[in-house]
DNA sequence: GTAGAGTTCGACCGATCGGTCGGTCGGGAA
DNA sequence: TTCCCGACCGACCGATCGGTCGAACTCTAC
């Protein structure tokens, strides 16, 4: 079947193999053996690659949140309005969540082991501070947007946990984002409704008719 | 000490103590002999007030639950306009989660495991369908909304997935939310801010000056 | 009293956990 | 040919897992 492109590096197998395991069920749900079986490695060969469990969680942590953020950074780099930037910003995000069906889970599973899975010296410092960068540059383009008067002033941490949430959660919902939507949440057709439905909740909101100003 | 009020029922004290832990850890991350020394029983005693520990879950799951389904029952049947009945309904879950500060990672959890987890006989069930007469309301909520014409007209599954998600996704969040915010997410102060942001959003979006009509 | 139900307990079970260890194997360099 | 080295493996370690069992300790009702 495939010819010249190679196998992949077992380093690679093993984190492809331990984050769809991870996602699935969690950090201490996934046995070592569970995983060696997965890649068709003895357990102990595991150890050769990894020196323990935690940092081969922290590894697959650490590679989906670097492809997050050179992904962010490309689309951001490539300039516009803050609103077109910030519809990018969206785009982006749920074409990487929308395609690899494992990340939403593993990315809100890591945010609740990580407050006391102890941060190893080095793999895991990198997943924090790339997520950091990932924040801070969305941080500073809803300021951006906020001072030209293009996005309604409102609490930038607040609205960017709402963001997050709108994304992540989804695609992290499965059979009961599946059962709602009467479709699996990862469908083409889906994910496309999904850019369509979160930028026009940005763009206009829910309720009509409180256009310009305060609400209260 | 406490003089009438009485003791806890021992099953009570057991599903406080599981819910505080299963929401830190998750299923597979706690074992029975943790909960029992939380409890301050022997891990034995715990099997003659829950047969197994996959029940024992689906307990404190459906406890949360129930909870929740009366709490947003009596806030719809207040009436009002449809809009006025969706901002109660937002600031009804707010109340709860932002009291109940295991509620929202144990429900995003269960939400995951329950994937694979063995719908077990009754009490899973139960909660099944807790959460499937909450939804099926606020479905409604919005049908109605839309069909008067004070919602915008949407997908009624992808904003209800959207609204989840804000709320649910932020008070899960723990140390990440918290580091953003600047303070705790359970902060009285920062639950309140949550309902004003969360329903500006709703009521004004996040962009300016795409009132009336479409967006592309 | 004492019978009996309800509750708690320690001892124990087989299985599995993360991790170690000593060693086998194949391939490239000398 | 020899040597070396990274990849890999099976056997094994102590600990802990969910769960069982039978005995003991309440408390109430009679």
């Amino acid at each position: 079947m495939r010819s010249v492109a190679a196998e992949l590096s077992p380093r690679e197998k093993i984190l492809d193999a331990a984050e769809a395991l991870f996602a699935r069920r969690g950090f201490a749900g996934v046995g070592l053996s569970e995983i060696a079986d997965a890649v068709g490695l003895g357990k102990s060969s595991l150890f050769h690659h990894f020196p323990t469990k935690a940092q081969l969680y922290a590894a697959v942590v650490e590679r989906i949140l670097s492809e997050m953020e050179t992904a962010l950074v490309r689309a951001l780099a490539a300039g516009g309005t803050p609103v077109e930037r910030l519809d990018r910003w969206v785009d982006t995000i749920i074409d990487l969540l929308g395609t690899r069906t494992s990340h939403a889970r593993l990315l809100l599973r890591s945010l609740f082991e990580d407050d006391e899975l102890t941060g190893s010296s080095d793999e895991e410092r990198a997943a924090d501070r790339a997520l950091e960068r990932i924040i801070h540059s969305a941080s500073q383009l809803m300021r951006e947007g906020m001072q030209t008067g293009a996005l309604r002033a409102a609490s930038i941490p607040h609205t960017l946990q709402s963001v997050i949430g709108m994304l992540i959660y989804h695609f992290a919902s499965g059979d009961f984002g599946a059962e709602l939507l009467g479709r699996p949440v990862f469908d083409p057709v889906e994910v496309k409704r999904r850019k369509d439905e979160i930028k026009a909740l940005l763009h206009h909101g829910l309720v009509v008719g409180n256009c310009t100003d305060e609400g209260e």
